[in-house]
DNA sequence: TTGACGTATGTCCATATGGGTATATAATGT
DNA sequence: ACATTATATACCCATATGGACATACGTCAA
């Protein structure tokens, strides 16, 4: 086989760092597409397409105003993505360091319980 | 010009399924190469090359351990998709609600104020 | 040394990609 | 009807990918 598709899922989508460039954009307020074109320099046509990629994944919904279409941020189908990153925050982050020094303080404590205790 | 790398960033090495699995099992320790390949049912080189990108962009490390190679998560390397992806948070989340409408009244308050005010 | 084990690497293929250019489509104004 | 504007699509290319397979490499045991 092949190649998987990156047009799949939210992790894909967003692992272009053009398509994270027009998301930032949006999350500035609803646009259509040559505003965007114009904020990062980036050929129309190509705007496009990463635009369908962000639609097809759910990160983006349009709405025909004349004859521009104005996109607009969808941020739900990023919550996966969030999901999945958060459990490994307590990796890197000393936020929960407090935490595990009690957690450990409780496990002593119930095992020297279940020795003792009847 | 062509397609971008993805062995890049944590951001392309992440959105391939398999390599979330397999940083998935890593967070449960530190783990010799055919644990993984054990575990996920995929073939062996496989899991060395996904391996081999995952250490590239520094979500793993490796240790010498007699015939086999140890390979633990270093989740460091997700905090730039965390700190990306957390300013969203308020797309999806209900928790800013709260803040939404105080952060409204205050906006209002200020309107007035500039308004009447001296 | 020989062999088994654990892992990495090289080669091959099919495919999907990002980007460029040209063109189609649609809405508006004249 | 025509031109202009705004956007999407079609076509092309170069390239990197994920996967399968075979093989090389390094370590340990007999």
């Amino acid at each position: 086989m092949a190649r998987a598709a990156t047009t799949a899922d939210a992790f894909n989508a967003v692992a272009e760092p053009r398509r994270r460039q027009i998301l930032d954009v949006l999350a500035g307020g609803e646009r259509p597409v040559n505003d965007i074109v114009a904020r990062l320099h980036l050929a129309q046509p190509l705007v496009s397409k990463h635009l369908r990629v962000l639609r097809e994944v759910g990160l983006v919904g349009v709405r025909d105003h004349g004859r521009q279409r104005l996109y607009r941020l969808d941020g739900r189908a990023l919550k996966p993505i969030h999901d999945w990153v958060k459990d490994y925050e307590r990796s890197w982050s000393q936020r929960f360091d407090r935490l595990d020094v009690v957690l450990e303080e409780l496990k002593q404590t119930k095992e020297e319980n279940d020795g003792s205790g009847k």
